[in-house]
RNA sequence: GCCGACGUAGCUCAACGGAAGAGCAGCUGAUUUGUAAUCAGCAGGCUGGGGGUUCGAGUCCCUUCGUCGGCUCCA
């Protein structure tokens, strides 16, 4: 008997039945990357499993997502098998590959510590080394009940008991260790190569506060030890750019025992604060924004009414006043309704688009701070626009323009998200839907890919996400356009429509930057602490090489300060190179060094921080040519 | 909040249960310097806070605060 199938290229061949995707492999010797599987039929399937009649076939090897996934998978479990001879007393939990890596959930009889991993990984190691066969086999409900109370894996009965009915239940075995497990996997512990355990960290049995918390172990592995150094590297570059260690180095900002998540902004981070906020003004009044300021605190009658006093109390901060309570706000929108509300609106009011650098409070879990990322206090360049329902379409793409506008400058690239109806949402079933193809007919009339996130709406409204990519390929969320129906109903919102009677106006609820907090972690990280001309907090150092050019090196310096450039004089007692050197460590853009040449020429020497010397030129061009750099927003 | 690790000078890090140190930064002086670190000297500490064990604690134990890596949550 013989099978026939189809490889990429198109060619058929024919093998005698039972004939593996090992086989296949095997015959597959030319190719220099290392196959990890087989996809037939653009299924992912295992090497050993004997191929079906009539089969398209494609090899994976490392470098596809799926490759990676089942290369990673394959060295989790040989994690857990290492794990489970070291320790066989211990209980197993989940072991999925991740991004970059892989983890494996544990519950040891006695907590791990993170020396422990070594021997863990020379275990690993052996395992390798003894080239064990994986292999699949797919056996009863009953059967894996059997075998999994045998072992003494509760966890594992857990995932038994949900699987569906009518599931294939695999298990795969390498040596004395076998795991409940859809698969697929390596062909034998042996091709795993390299490989590095990088944490261990607590993790709640499937995410969940209520069960009981697991041992987590972290690793990562790749197909060449070169590889994985490769990306070991890369993680300390990227720490590097930490921008809690930047934001010391450059004087941005601090943190301090005496304020938890309450980050104290220094003069530095505060310059580029300022710029953030400047062009975010400027452009949002171009984009017909008023703008507006609300208190922080507000009475709690006010929180009863937005609904906050019953669904984010364990959120907020609360003070009493004249033996009143009150709340700091957590959001900004109810304070923006208010000020829609002490007026009445006719349709031709409409849309009022209303903006507010509003700072709120959140009480974050103390665990999850982290630098200027996550806070307690942070402050959200939000706006509320209120329209006729008409209008939604229009205005979520102004709202898109406005975003592509500001991302641009920055040198982002960005990935959209559209999210939909979640299971316990506000409103009608109508009401999402239509709510939700504006979104989408907005999203495709001007051709913007994006990935929908089925049930990950806000529960009053749907949304679109945008995720920042930074240079090092990170991604962050920041931009959010929500639509919201629960607002204007609960502050009871109206306009005058064309027929004299009071209607319900539509309201978004938008962010750009996201939070200003954030936002300067991210630009810290993006840039690596260089900012751009036009965010640099300071521009230009003037650097003279003896006392003999002080005098003229004063006199570039102000007319580098009448300009408004933010520039610095170093005029003390020290070599040129010194100087030169701490500037660059500061990550100053440009250095004007002025000596005996310049002074007698009456120009500027220039240099850039990253391109080194640029000779002598006029400071009447240099200037010229500095501002219209700051001007552009030149990255 | 939960799990684990860590808190020593402004920063980065040393110090076997036995006299708290170095480099950088800071200050003082000398040096007048040409594109990434001139030399010398000085000063700098309740070893996060509280309690305990010990003849003796930076070091061991308890507790508390904070930080880091995760879980959960999210801008």
């Amino acid at each position: 008997m013989q099978i026939k199938v189809k490889l990429e290229d198109g060619k058929e061949v024919v093998y005698p039945r039972g004939t593996t995707c090992m086989d296949l492999y095997r015959e597959k010797t030319t190719r220099d990357k290392e196959l990890l599987a087989v996809l037939v039929d653009g299924q992912e399937c295992d090497l050993n499993a004997p191929l079906p009649d009539n089969s398209n076939i494609a090899f994976v090897d490392f470098d596809s997502s799926q490759g990676a996934r089942i290369y990673r998978h394959s060295a989790s479990h040989v994690l857990a098998h290492a794990v489970k001879r070291l320790y066989p007393g211990v209980k197993l939990g989940i072991g999925p590959a991740i991004e970059n890596g892989f983890y494996y959930d544990f519950e040891f009889e006695q907590p791990i510590s993170s020396d422990d991993l070594k021997s863990i990984e020379k275990e690993m190691k052996k395992i390798v080394k003894e080239k064990l066969p994986i292999r699949r086999r797919e056996i009863t409900r009953e059967e894996a009940v059997q075998l999994f109370k045998e072992k003494g894996e509760p966890y594992k009965l857990e995932l038994i008991a949900e699987l569906p009915e009518d599931q294939i239940i695999s298990c795969y075995e390498q040596g004395d260790f076998i795991d409940l497990c859809t698969g697929p996997h390596l062909p034998h512990t042996g091709m795993v190569k390299a490989f590095k355990l990088t944490g261990l960290a607590g993790a709640y049995w499937r995410g969940d506060e209520g069960n009981p918390m697991l041992q987590r172990i972290y690793g990562t592995a790749f197909p060449t030890k070169e590889r994985l150094e490769e990306y070991l590297h890369m993680l300390e570059e990227a720490r590097k750019r930490d921008h809690r260690k930047l934001g010391r180095e450059l004087e941005l900002f601090s943190l301090h025992e005496e304020a938890p998540g309450f980050p104290f902004l220094h003069n530095n981070g505060n310059i580029v604060w300022q710029e953030l906020t400047d062009f975010w003004r400027r452009e949002h009044r171009r984009a017909g924004y008023e703008e507006i300021k609300t208190p922080l605190i507000m009475n709690r009658s006010l929180w009863e009414q937005s609904g906050h006093w019953d669904h984010f109390r364990e959120n907020m901060y609360f003070t009493n006043i004249d033996e009143q309570d009150y709340a700091v706000k957590p959001m900004n929108c109810p304070g923006a309704m208010l000020v829609f509300r002490s007026k009445m609106h006719s349709y031709r009011d409409l849309p009022r688009r209303i903006a507010e650098m509003g700072v709120v409070h959140r009480h974050e879990l103390s665990g999850t701070l982290q630098g200027l990322l996550r806070v307690r206090s942070f402050t959200q360049d939000d706006a509320h626009i209120f329209m006729l329902p008409e209008q939604v379409e229009e205005e979520v793409g102004g709202v898109i323009d406005l975003m592509d506008r500001f991302y641009r400058v920055f040198g982002f690239s960005y990935r959209v998200e559209l999210s939909t109806r979640p299971d316990k949402a506000m409103g009608t079933r109508e009401m999402w839907d239509k709510a939700t193809s504006i979104l989408e007919q907005v999203l495709e009339s001007r051709n913007i890919t994006y990935r929908l996130n089925e049930g990950d709406g806000a529960f009053y409204g749907p949304k679109i996400d945008f995720h920042l990519e930074d240079c090092m390929g990170r991604s962050w969320q920041c931009g959010t356009i929500q639509l919201d129906f629960q607002m204007p109903e609960k502050f009871d919102l109206t306009y005058v429509g064309e027929d004299g009677e009071k209607h319900r106006p539509a309201v978004i609820h938008r962010v750009i930057y996201g939070a200003m907090e954030r936002l300067l972690a991210l630009l810290i990280e993006h840039y690596g602490g260089a900012f751009p001309v036009w965010l640099a907090p300071v521009q230009v150092c003037v650097i003279p090489v003896t006392e003999r050019s002080h005098d003229y090196a004063q006199k570039i310096y102000s007319q580098l300060s009448d300009e408004f450039i933010r520039v610095t004089l170093d005029d003390r007692n020290e070599k040129v190179g010194y100087k030169i050197r701490e500037a660059q460590v500061k990550k100053i853009p440009y250095m004007l060094i002025v000596g005996d040449r310049e002074v007698e020429s009456g120009q500027v020497a220039v240099r850039r921080r990253d391109q080194g010397d640029l000779g002598a030129e006029d400071p009447a061009v240099f200037i010229r040519q500095l501002k219209t750099e700051i001007n552009e927003k030149s990255i």
